[in-house]
DNA sequence: TGTAATGTAAAACGTTCGTTTTACATATGT
DNA sequence: ACATATGTAAAACGAACGTTTTACATTACA
């Protein structure tokens, strides 16, 4: 493991845990283990440290929800938030953290959402076998609603919006 | 308008459009039209602020979705994010920015998350005609959903979940 | 008329912030 | 063995943080 990466891995569980503003670089250096000098090395700032914590979260929540069917969409939501925890979508909660005054983080954001609506409606193209734009904005926000609503719930909200994208797919496919 | 108010509702406009961490005490004197000796006065804290903002803005919500049908909750959700913009659950926001090592704001937090969970139920059982936890949890999630994903998505996201909740209650009514 | 309450303006409190710098140690490749 | 790269530990930077205090103005009621 390289250094870069223990150190985004280190901050991503912190922002997560506490917020990134409530953070401060002397956790940060020495939750990586390593100086001041050498994190902005290799971090730059704060807010490029946060990016790159985004897309690093990015890829791996991608390579998670990678399925072809919406039940195994909410199947994998299961797992991440029994794996990650549920304290709600990192990537809005930083947007708003920052007002959206931070380039470098909303574009983080900005490109994952983007990336995140294409998946949920290439998934329910693929399970439905047509594309159903409105059918996908349905299920989008029964996701993020689970995703949400978990943080006070738990594996309640997700049982729930799996269960509703199920009548909603069933429906569509009659 | 009590000097009270006028400092819990330009705090809650600050709190809300710039994030509770990243508002200084400052901006907050100036916006209240009040010096800091006479907002201490008043709020005792920051956190104790917050939590007045909250309690305030439950109250305002609440009343706001006092309806008797799951269409006209999503209704006066449209009207809410119409009036107030669409910048994701303040109370959850909050919860995650303080990491909920805030006392006074977590239980401020807590108290309207059970209040809102339990206006939903009945909401769910008025338009059925009966109580119906798990229908009531799927529109929760819903309405949760559209309330976040309306920050990228705007009308078009409560607009689905309006009709998907409008699909589950007739397939329940039948 | 005097006093208690309530306000403002502004300086100061000590702390913490994100970031940079100084001084020094440890490996690696020629 | 010697330069180069890469690391650490720790002090220092100025600015901003939440909060308190000092000194003074204004109202209103006895």
């Amino acid at each position: 493991m390289d250094r870069t990466d223990k150190l985004v891995a280190a901050a991503e569980r912190l922002f997560d845990r506490h917020g990134y503003m409530a953070t401060g670089m002397d956790r940060l250096t020495e939750a990586a283990g390593m100086s001041s000098r050498t994190l902005y090395k290799h971090a730059g700032s704060k807010a490029q440290l946060m990016a790159r914590v985004l897309s690093e979260r990015d890829r791996r929540f991608m390579a998670r929800i990678d399925v072809r069917s919406v039940d195994a969409l909410f199947a994998a939501l299961e797992d991440w938030v029994r794996l990650e925890g549920a304290r709600g979508c990192l990537f809005l909660r930083t947007s708003a953290e920052t007002g959206g005054d931070t380039p470098v983080i909303a574009e983080a954001v900005a490109a994952h959402k983007t990336a995140f609506r294409q998946r949920i409606r290439d998934v329910v193209a693929a399970d439905l076998g047509q594309d159903a734009p409105e059918l996908a904005e349905q299920v989008l926000v029964l996701f993020e609603g689970a995703t949400q609503a978990a943080v006070c719930r738990g594996d309640t909200s997700i049982a729930a919006a799996r269960a509703a994208a199920a009548i909603l797919m069933d429906r569509a496919r009659r």
